[in-house]
RNA sequence: GUUCCGGUAGCUCAGAGGAUAGAGCAACUGACUUCUAAUCAGUAGGUCGAAGGUUCGAUCCCUUCCCGGAACGCCA
């Protein structure tokens, strides 16, 4: 598995700290101990706290004892200005010259640092978005694809070797409903001959065909009163476009010609809408899976487990498993023979398993599955495979807009591109009222920038398991806990930088020592934290964490640009300090926002 | 009915058993002749769903209950 103890993941590279670790390991005897450690919490008169409430219970003494201690040891450490047990916190106020030194002086360490030990890197396999091919993307595969694409960025980030696969979900009732519409209603048309995106295109047919079915439904409902309380499903074979939809998944099955042409051609204008919207969003798969190749491996398989005896065939026809109590029995294959839906990701699986050997699989999935992937897992433990220990659902939660959930039938589906169209007109307009006179040459591209890492941002920020609210309005502001908060103090570093290089003097020894101000040690104090933060976000397969960091990251750095000026600092030896200070400061986070797959404008 | 996930400021959300429970938005006050105001500084806002329990200490762990969402398909 990927889980190991906290004490690895945990980086502090402050040498005072570093010592007392060894100091406490010694005085206690003891091999290893991991200091808890953070930034102290203003007005607290320090820089770092220790707490010594955990550690007593490693060492097993007393808290307030073990923080005198400690206190009395810093207090006397060269790198220490200050040492003061408060209660069984030890508030360390360190020599701005030492704390610069091993935080933001020495960032190159500092990121190398989130890098895990070689022996906790694992290969890891992850599958996202999984769209199906009847519909353009909406919200939901937005947060998907947000979560999927940075967990696989972050987790390369912190030394794993990541396979991203994508499954396109293209064969089913679905796309035949689309089909069958098409048939009905498309004429010749083509993407090309509306002027339409391909998703977008098909889309309108699955659309027209849930229409059509709803005419024949309320007609049936009014010639026959006596079934007029069964549901749509139960009377959906009794619509002639119900039984032209079944049909048509049937003649698929049997690998009929020309419904296979009509599939491909369907298909292929999809596909190459997702393409579109993939690229504008960054989305980029080491291989994509497609789900009329994997269940064929499934069915074989599930024949396989029948005549092993692994799985059982019941009295009418169907192929099931029995997995418990807890979980039930389980069909795999359908009296007819043919394939459910957890029938192809049993082959999908193995599929990914054969050709990459992961130590480990990840499914970024809505948590509505998380019946499916239970089921699934214990199929695969059931199958034999040894590997099956190390599968994994990372279940995230929908997201609902402020009248409730968002449902395609009610034309409420908040769609992506659309989104990303809306938000890159308003990140436009917004930089165009700030550009004034000089309107800036690359403004559509700024724009798109500022939009994507809005949106994928505030996706991001939150929890994955969280259903979380998306109000459109509040979203497209990009003031406050956003994304753009992030890239703007990213951008006012880059300026600083290129007005300090046009105004050349000649490098100077660094005045370190004499950043001692509240917001200068605040910024290497919060620097300590990145490479803990990055591999703890690692470890739990969850990129909230390092959004938050990056927002108090650059809160602190807006703190310290409007009182420390930088370019007119006095003497040289400081202005060359705090330059450098910027310099370290944009490039942790560009570098965190390149986690998130978040990019960064030159200006804004 | 059973299982899972939530319930923290008016709203959206953070909170690694520990200090005085924090941000953003909204409200109010102040700051652009200055390295970019997509910013900063400040004010106000809380029975952490409820009750028990464990602990030196619980928003966090345990039990019961209340409220919201989801799952329990030969749909995907």
């Amino acid at each position: 598995m990927l889980s190991v103890t906290l004490w690895r993941l945990m980086i502090m590279a402050l040498r005072c700290v570093e010592d007392l670790r060894v100091f406490i390991c010694e005085a206690f005897g003891l091999e290893s101990l991991q200091i808890p450690s953070g930034p102290c919490p203003a007005g607290m008169g320090g820089d770092i706290t220790v707490n010594c409430f955990r550690l007593a219970g490693e060492t097993k003494s007393n808290p307030m004892e073990l923080a005198t201690r400690s206190a009395e040891y810093l207090s006397g450490h060269q790198d220490v200005e200050k040492a003061e047990a408060v209660k069984a916190f030890v508030n360390i106020l360190v020599k701005p010259e030492a704390l610069h030194r091993d935080s933001l002086a020495d960032v190159d360490t500092l990121l190398a640092e989130a890098r895990l030990p070689d022996d906790l890197q694992r290969k890891i396999l992850v599958e996202y978005s999984a769209p199906n091919t009847n519909k353009p993307l909406h919200l939901g595969h937005i947060r998907n694809n947000a979560i999927g694409m940075s967990l696989v960025s972050l987790l390369r980030r912190i030394g794993h070797d990541v396979t991203a696969v994508n499954l396109v979900n293209d064969r089913g009732i679905h796309i035949c409903k689309s089909m069958v519409a098409y048939l009905l209603f498309g004429g010749n048309s083509t993407p090309e001959s509306c002027g339409q995106k391909g998703d977008h295109f098909v889309g309108s047919y699955y659309v027209k065909f849930d229409q059509e079915l709803k005419r024949q439904l309320a007609d049936l409902r009014d010639s026959q009163p006596d079934i007029s309380e069964s549901s749509d499903e139960d009377l959906f074979l009794s619509t002639e476009i119900g039984r032209m939809a079944q049909d048509m998944l049937l003649k698929w099955e049997q690998g009929d010609l020309e419904t296979r042409g009509l599939w491909k051609r369907m298909n292929s204008w999809v596909l190459a809408g997702f393409e579109e919207t993939y690229g504008r969003m960054g989305v980029e798969f080491d291989r994509t899976y497609y789900e009329s190749d994997t269940y064929l491996l499934g069915r074989e398989t599930a024949e396989d487990a029948l005549a092993k005896g692994v799985f059982f065939r019941r009295p009418d026809g169907a192929v099931a498993v029995d997995l418990g109590p807890k979980l039930g029995e389980k069909v795999i294959l359908r009296p007819d023979g043919t394939s459910v839906y957890i029938t192809q990701d049993i082959g999908t699986t193995l599929m990914k398993f054969e050709e990459f050997s992961p130590e480990m699989q990840v499914w970024v999935v809505g948590d509505e599955q998380k019946f499916h992937f239970q089921a699934l897992f214990a199929i695969m433990k059931r199958l034999g495979y040894r590997w099956a220990e190390d599968l994994h659902h990372l279940a995230y939660g929908m997201v609902n807009l402020p009248s409730g959930r968002m449902k395609s039938r009610e034309g409420t589906v908040v769609d992506a591109d659309d989104l990303f169209s809306e938000m890159a007109a308003l990140a436009r307009s917004a930089t165009l009222e700030r550009a004034g006179e000089n309107i800036p040459e690359d403004l559509d591209e700024r724009a798109e920038t500022i939009a994507m890492g809005a949106l994928k941002f505030m996706l991001i920020k939150f929890n994955p398991r969280t259903t979380v609210m998306f109000d459109p309005e509040a979203s497209v502001r990009f003031e406050g806990d956003t994304g753009p908060y992030v890239q703007y103090a990213c951008a006012r570093i880059n300026s600083i930088i290129r007005k300090a290089e046009s105004n050349i003097s000649a490098p100077l020894e660094l005045g370190w020592g004499a950043m001692a101000s509240e917001h200068e040690r605040r910024l290497s104090a919060t620097a300590l934290q990145y490479p803990s933060v990055l591999r703890r976000a690692g470890e739990m397969m969850d990129c909230s964490g390092l959004a938050a960091f990056l927002l108090a990251m650059a809160k602190d750095f807006s703190s310290f640009y409007r009182e420390c000026p930088v370019i007119n600092a006095q003497p040289d030896s400081l202005r060359a300090a705090r330059l450098e200070t910027c310099r370290a400061v944009g490039r942790i986070l560009s570098d965190g926002l390149a986690t998130l797959t978040i990019k960064v404008p030159d200006a804004m």
